[in-house]
DNA sequence: TTATCGTTTGAAAGCGCTTTCAGATACCGA
DNA sequence: TCGGTATCTGAAAGCGCTTTCAAACGATAA
């Protein structure tokens, strides 16, 4: 905060009024070059840096566009955030973001102080929340948009991916291999409608062929590397074995192929193992992993696009749902005759 | 933005003037209980939410803590990020983040937009910059703090760990297990000091055992796990075949741990590998990566309460560095005979 | 009962900027 | 040269809140 020169001292210093100081800021277009040149100089010369909160008072935009994340520590949500930040900072607006912990208390909380320090739009991570929520953005009227999901309906604009496809693909990708023994390891699904998704879209693909996956054989877990390696400990421990396992997130099959390595079981001959996200690790890790590319990136950029394209007072659709990729690496292949 | 009721609306409501709602909200000790009731049921009947600019612009704090990372879609700086974010959370304060992509020309850009934007307090990482970059922070008065770094002099509040005397531990636990060959690789030492520090650590370490780390034996790429791979290969192409190797970070040594799997080169037998940072995989990946457990969380949880005491105009000195931590897993051990 | 002190409340003046509106200026054709 | 039009500039009114200052109040002591 500070000292640092007003407005009005560039004004004074350029011999014009402040209109026009503020106009060579925020329309330099409509200010004669002549004036605009001398404007510049004072500003250069005071080393003027515009009071944002005034601004904001003024002009009720803050420039700040929040977004809550379920978590930041995994570089799942980082990418987006990042893609989102570098897409919005060329239009002047900066991210401001929170964690919520996967806990939707914590989300309104965050919620609450981010509309109290004015942010103009609102990216969030998943559809499902309490509707008393979305009646807290709407009565700001504040634009937001909901990453990582693909409207089921068009309650909300949503820039994402349909989970559910994208875990029927994977686990039709096992079927058509002639699996027919199937596991998952999943992500809590309260509060996280990725996880329960995906999970749903594994469950449904199965069906097409009659085939359904036993609730035992569901293993939900925090998201994490040696969760994955429990579990799969746990699933290989019951007769008969899975020939597949399905898992809802990469970190849980890092773990599974680990711990697959130590329990002696060859990857993919006795068993095939999937992740979800492509993360870094997918193609190094030998025999490579079987995964769904999530847009991870892409979504960040589009739901800034989407946001500045709204405060620009455009009429904007958000995209259709998102493309994922299903990348076939060594960890999938045939059951085993003997399996 | 949007509609919303002002605090005159809640005033007019509960009866009592503006200066009194105000004071409900800023110092709720100082009125009477009575009236503070009749104003709590007037905002909540109202759903009043105050006006951040506004109240910025009277109070000249903004409640806005900047961040710049020098990326995000790690999860490295995303571990300090949730942990600053938490830890200033509950004084009401809310993180606005940029990463700059390693560039300094990116950060001192996202740096104007954030003390334009009124931020009231700021972290950066690292504390390489141009002295320029300083002056513009403290001619705003705005209290900073550098992390991944131990402030060298007095010349910065620092919060972090000796990343040189940390590259030094690493080194002399190979030094003592008998090793004498090494190898490095490491991040881009330009505009990274905590590069840069590691790599220095590590000449140190060898000097003082009368040892000295060839340059060609030294390879810089940017941070990844196929970059550590391809790195691998190449300085085991070379005789005398080093029997050390020293990551600058986590995700060199999962790509040279792979890659000696590819190679058929045992892991501590053939070759040691140590890593730095401790990342969520090093304790999973077979055979257990030898590293240097940075206090990444703790470096953002004290940056924050250091930052808030300051705003709270106590009187407060950074800690001294932070401890850091040698795991000693199962890629690391003695050189063999035959190496 | 009245004077006095300490506490709580309200009135009003901004915080630094944007933006409307009206006035000034420059430019064009006749 | 002049009127008319299009363009640019300045004056002034807030944006919604905090905070100073003085007035009002309640309580205590004389």
């Amino acid at each position: 905060m500070g000292s640092g020169a007003t407005l009005e001292d560039v004004a004074r210093e350029a011999g014009v009024s402040p209109a026009t100081v503020s106009r060579c800021l925020n329309n330099p277009g409509i200010v004669r070059p002549q004036l605009k040149a001398k404007v510049d100089a004072a500003i250069e010369k005071l080393d003027y840096v515009p009071h944002g909160a005034a601004r904001s008072l003024a002009s009720r935009r803050s420039r700040l566009i929040g977004a809550i994340f379920p978590s930041l520590d995994s570089a799942l949500f980082g990418g987006t955030l990042e893609a989102l930040q570098s897409e919005i900072a060329g239009s002047g607006y900066t991210p401001v973001v929170a964690s919520s912990n996967y806990d939707p208390e914590q989300e309104r909380n965050h919620l609450r102080n981010m509309l109290a320090s004015g942010i103009d739009a609102l990216m969030l991570v998943g559809a499902a929340r309490e509707a008393s929520v979305y009646r807290l953005i709407r009565r700001r009227e504040v634009p937001y948009v909901l990453t990582w999901v693909a409207g089921t309906d068009d309650a909300h604009p949503c820039i994402g991916f349909d989970n559910r496809a994208a875990a029927a693909a994977v686990t039709r990708h096992l079927l058509d291999m002639g699996h027919r023994r199937f596991a998952m390891i999943s992500g809590a699904t309260a509060n996280n409608d990725r996880a329960a998704g995906r999970m749903a879209g594994v469950q449904a693909a199965l069906e097409e062929r009659g085939l359904t996956l036993d609730p035992t054989r569901i293993i939900t877990r925090p998201f994490g590397v040696e969760e994955g390696r429990a579990a799969l400990r746990l699933l290989m421990a019951r007769e008969p074995r899975p020939t597949a396992i399905i898992c809802g997130a990469d970190p849980f099959a890092y773990g599974a192929l680990l711990e697959c390595q130590n329990l002696g079981l060859a990857v993919p001959d006795d068993l095939s193992i999937t992740g979800f996200d492509d993360m870094w690790l997918s193609a190094s890790l030998p025999p490579g992993l079987t995964t769904l590319r999530t847009p991870r990136n892409e979504m960040g950029t589009l739901a800034g696009r989407y946001m500045l394209s709204v405060l620009a007072g455009e009429e904007t659709l958000p995209p259709r749902p998102l493309d994922f990729e299903l990348i076939v690496r060594g960890s999938t292949g045939p059951p085993s005759q003997t399996a």
